[in-house]
DNA sequence: AGTAATTGTGAAAATTTGTTAAATTCATTG
DNA sequence: CAATGAATTTAACAAATTTTCACAATTACT
């Protein structure tokens, strides 16, 4: 998936500043609106919405920090906040009312990129619902969906055989919801599914057996009596 | 909903620093790991995962940096880097694997103490797009209707079978009604009910007994002579 | 081909679900 | 208020389903 370009705003009321950062992050492929003052920041992102907030702290008319109050109510935008001064009560009183991050005039360039690149990797992460990701994370594992393999918490790989992927692949795909043995067998076998045949079961066993769940007390692979199996680990940390 | 703190975990060679930090994060109302090296912290957050990790940049061994690559990978954690020197190039290359945020010596307590609180409300937010989940609480009970699981107030587990599960789940969807045996019947079995049949009787019995429900003066399934049973809980601990 | 790894099979053990019948409780009537 | 019959609870057991194990069959690799 193409990723568009993030848009992101300056509020900057000296001009030279403003013209400088300005060019530097269209040169890097940014999308760039500048704005004088909080008012024409306004203007802007009724027109587009910001991925990303640069604030003067020092600004004619409304401060920096009384902006940043006001778009962390309203919006999902991270937000940078540039302070002249360099001591540390401004840059406090900041983050504590929610901007994400600071730099303090004068910036290094490679390092604001830096810390705008990551910030909008934050911004991305929070908004996308269904973010196409690479591995799967739950209960303290994390499955690589792209080398097939297992890892904990501690950094332990486990190798899974082609059957014990797609089995919890698809499990993990569908957390919440029975998958027939049907379903399964399908998924790691191409062929139907008749009453006696363990083999779904199997594999469950040996999965199990590889995240340590046990199966009188499963936590992340739960047998439905009589329907199948549902994938039950919530994602992210146990 | 309650929050539990967050677990920071603090990787860290100098006892000296590791304590003060500790200490001062404990008092804040965190729970907070010490470790030595990334050993150590793998082992910790095994253990529990953290939702924040403040990694020392020079540490014996491996080094922060390398620590803060593998642990963007797998973990959802907030990294922040501690670094010694006051050069950008570590700061600016932090950022670019992925750490979320920097400081460097000597930091100011509550500089750092601002940071970290605006990185666990990022976190916070990004783990709260995964499905949340789904928790029933009645007379000091939680039933979690993802992993099919009963939890009394001391955390204890107890696992319910699909037909308890089914049961309970519809009787606690709908409480204070009169559901009938037909209406179970039809949930847990998929099958019409008739006079004879004691299937459901038999499912209730099983689960007051495992939620400790004495069927003479039940108080959480109750039964309807003549009509069916009534989930009567009230939400919250008992 | 020979070896190792993976997948599948069949049967015993364990668990869950369903059935039966006796004991108990409930509602109602005499 | 005891007697009665219907409904519910309970225990023991039977049936169905799942788990587990040992090993056979298949596939993958050298």
């Amino acid at each position: 998936m193409k990723q568009l370009p993030a848009h992101i705003v300056i509020v900057e009321d000296d001009p030279v500043t403003r013209a400088k950062v300005s060019a530097y992050f269209k040169a890097e492929g940014y999308r760039v609106s500048e704005a004088e003052d909080g008012e024409q920041m306004r203007e802007i992102i009724a027109e587009s919405p910001a991925d990303l907030l640069m604030i003067d702290i020092q600004l004619p008319g409304e401060d920096g920090l009384r902006l940043t109050r006001e778009q962390r109510e309203r919006s999902e935008a991270g937000i940078i906040l540039v302070t002249g001064r360099s001591d540390a009560v401004d840059r406090i009183v900041g983050l504590e009312i929610g901007a994400d991050d600071y730099v303090t005039k004068p910036f290094d360039q490679r390092e604001l990129l830096a810390r705008v690149k990551n910030l909008l990797r934050r911004v991305r992460q929070t908004r996308n619902q269904s973010p196409p990701v690479q591995l799967r994370r739950f209960q303290g594992w994390s499955l690589d969906l792209g080398s097939r393999t297992l890892s904990n918490a501690k950094g332990d790989f486990t190798d899974l055989t082609r059957a014990e992927f797609k089995a919890l692949a698809l499990l993990s795909a569908n957390p919440g919801k029975v998958l027939s043995r049907d379903r399964l067998l399908h998924e790691i076998a191409h062929r139907d599914w008749d009453p006696a045949d363990r083999t779904v079961d199997v594999v469950i066993r040996r999965l199990r057996q590889k995240l340590g769940d046990d199966s009188r007390h499963p936590r992340i692979i739960i047998t439905s009596h009589g329907e199948g199996y549902l994938f039950a680990a919530t994602s992210g940390p146990a």
